[in-house]
DNA sequence: TTCAAAAAGTCAAAGATAGTCAAAGTTGAA
DNA sequence: TTCAACTTTGACTATCTTTGACTTTTTGAA
């Protein structure tokens, strides 16, 4: 089997173990493995996507891990749904209209409609548009697999 | 856990046990942990700044000391503090550093506190570090604006 | 009054992690 | 067999923490 494919069914195997979340050491694994470290980076940017229902948060510097998170797909398929039928890039009207309806069928509540709003607003954003609507629509993506 | 977040912690917890402020030797704490003077230093500057809602005072010489003292103010009124003191660049753990705080003071709840990291998570943003700080910032004033 | 001792402060270097990106290697379908 | 897609690798970058040499301030004894 290919590295990355062990390297994949191991984290899922930590995960299954875990109620919520696991957290490693990005060094530990790849020596774990026995391979260079950004392979970890490879495997996790190509397997563990929101699209598949993971979020990932890692921080640097001493003590520094990884932490993938796993959420239960099947809770709420609405918004399992939105998030794969959605494109990396979506303006602020296309967002604004997906929160609206949302909110509409009561899969978000007010308060989450706004702070949605509010995180992928293009002024909030400032920035040009060659970049703002794929930052939007991943920060759209990871708060709505957040709110499963 | 790293050193700093343990002496944070100890801190946090000394804080809480008193009625009014804490109080403490540089060098006395430093022993506790086994660690270098500045590290005190380090961690005041990181976790305990006035941005974050603290007050620090400190006497050199023969019986020298750091005292520590929460301002205690009203949910919004810590909000605006926040908003109204903090740069225009944070990096992702600084702004950690504020949600952690803001939620052990129950300032917001978990799920705001959920939705906050996620929307200024580095990983999330995808952006180079020349614009990240700032973008992440706008993002975390702005949420936080709405939770008033 | 002086000055050595006792604190605390500053800052930059060293250490410890993780991230990025593109080149090189591999594989499988047409 | 070829070519595009996928995987592996490593050099370089970014970020956070820890450490220590040097500085500043305060106190108190001589």
């Amino acid at each position: 089997m290919k590295l990355s494919e062990l390297i994949e069914a191991y984290i899922k195997e930590l995960i299954e173990d875990s109620d919520d979340f696991v957290e490693f050491g990005r060094n530990e694994l790849a020596e774990h493995f026995n391979c260079v470290p950004s392979q970890i980076n490879y495997v996790i940017a190509t397997r563990f996507s929101p699209e598949r229902g993971y979020y990932v948060e890692s921080r640097r510097g001493g003590g520094g891990n990884i932490r993938i998170k796993r959420i239960d797909m099947t809770k709420n398929h609405y918004i399992m749904h939105i998030i794969n039928s959605i494109e990396d890039s979506l303006s602020q009207n296309e967002v604004g209209i997906m929160i609206k309806d949302m909110l509409q069928y009561e899969i978000i509540n007010e308060e989450e409609a706004k702070l949605l709003s509010v995180a992928t607003n293009d002024k909030v954003l400032g920035l040009p548009s060659e970049l703002k609507d794929e930052v939007r629509t991943r920060i759209f993506k990871n708060i709505l697999i957040n709110l499963i």
